[in-house]
DNA sequence: CGGCGCCTTGAACCAAGTCAAGCTCTGTGG
DNA sequence: CCACAGAGCTTGACTTGGTTCAAGGCGCCG
């Protein structure tokens, strides 16, 4: 069992303090924009659970600011982490009522909270909000079977992965990572052990910089998409 | 790369015969049944190319007889075998316009050729589809999820979980498995000789009997449960 | 009944995991 | 301002599960 810390002056897992309700604006016409008008914010302090895996799936999660990890942990303790969620991601959405994943941040975070009914009932008045709900969940799926491909690669064309991942959303080379060497290795089905001297490696080769151990320069990265198969 | 054969009285790869076109009927208020109405039958040779990775998705296809594979390959040759699919499945179905997986027969398939268009055009002006539509994607996605929590098992447990969605799809505990070793181990991404050797101490074990290579009866699913992690 | 895929088995090897220190940064209290 | 504690990260030595390479068996179809 890993330990999860909380920090003051940020909630611990609870239901949201005001209900955002039904009222949706009339024609928003994007789903990540009506989200932010229906919903209520709401904080959580890094490693504290925002919902867990089987409990009611009755909320759904923008991202506004910090980082948000959805992950399973198997009988053993094994954790996979599914995705990283960032600024403007919305996580949590479900088609049964039931979350699949639990969701903590890897940083204090700020979401909105949205009740799932709400979209459903917005979805249902707007095709147009239907069809980019559709869209969502397909790049969703889509997101997931690049996960697939990942994980059957070596430990170096994964990190590699990664790394080009995290580096996407960011201009320049420079790459704050906002979760742990275990978030990391979590992801990529990995152990913390080999992610670290994957990394190092990675150094001595040119390909990256280390100047923290969050802090990770991109020197060359031709060599890096030229690692992923 | 590995060899793919061609039957006789079996279609190679085109585009479909005649066109469904946008006939959808009325009401018919289930995806699976639109789409059958929608669409023009066709059959494909086992090993035959139903479509390929980064082609135009125009068309969407259910299967009627036989057993399809998606599958992605690396650019080293290592392939990764995204689903199976069997008669009642839906499988080709993208947002974006261009699919993302190949797909063949693993064996001799005859599937319902649908046009991407026509379900659009359906599912626009029916509400129940639509949200049938976006069902069918999310329950995909669940799968591809679970796919990810396979990749990062051990040998057993891949081949024991594997074994159990196989016997899923019958009454009784006899499976016909209807595709290669090849195609198990590019599924839970591992090689044939590992598949190969763990069936092998499944039916040491007693947990299951290889009447023939193709033929698996399930002697003790309680123990390949367990394996599950 | 002969040949060719497909599958199984064996032996050697290796990439990643495990176990075990030790280091580094960060925050805290003296 | 410095000493200390603890968490997180790196590094080293060793182990191991799964791959690789190689050979042989089985069964299906012509």
């Amino acid at each position: 069992m890993r330990p999860s810390m909380q920090l003051q002056n940020f909630a611990s897992k609870q239901t949201p303090g005001r209900d955002g309700g039904n009222a949706v604006p009339a024609h928003t016409h994007t789903l990540s924009g009506s989200l932010e008008l229906m919903g209520a914010p709401m904080s959580f302090a890094k490693g504290v659970e925002i919902y867990g895996e089987s409990e009611p799936a009755d909320y759904l999660y923008k991202v506004l600011s910090g980082t948000v990890r959805t992950y399973r942990v198997l009988s053993d303790g094994r954790r996979q982490i599914g995705a990283f969620h960032f600024p403007g991601d919305i996580f949590g959405l479900e088609t049964g009522g039931v979350h699949l994943f639990s969701a903590e941040g890897t940083t204090n975070v700020n979401v909105i909270v949205v009740r799932r009914s709400s979209v459903i009932a917005a979805v249902a008045r707007d095709n147009e909000l239907a069809s980019e709900l559709w869209s969502f969940t397909a790049k969703e799926l889509n997101r997931s079977r690049d996960h697939i491909m990942l994980l059957i690669k070596n430990a170096q064309e994964r990190v590699a992965a990664f790394l080009l991942e995290m580096a996407e959303r960011v201009t320049g080379n420079a790459v704050e990572l906002p979760m742990s060497r275990q978030d990391i290795a979590d992801y990529l089905g990995l152990t913390i052990e080999t992610v670290s001297r994957t990394l190092t490696q990675l150094e001595d080769a040119a390909t990256i910089e280390l100047p923290s151990s969050r802090r990770i320069v991109l020197r060359n990265r031709r060599a890096l998409v030229e690692m992923n198969a």
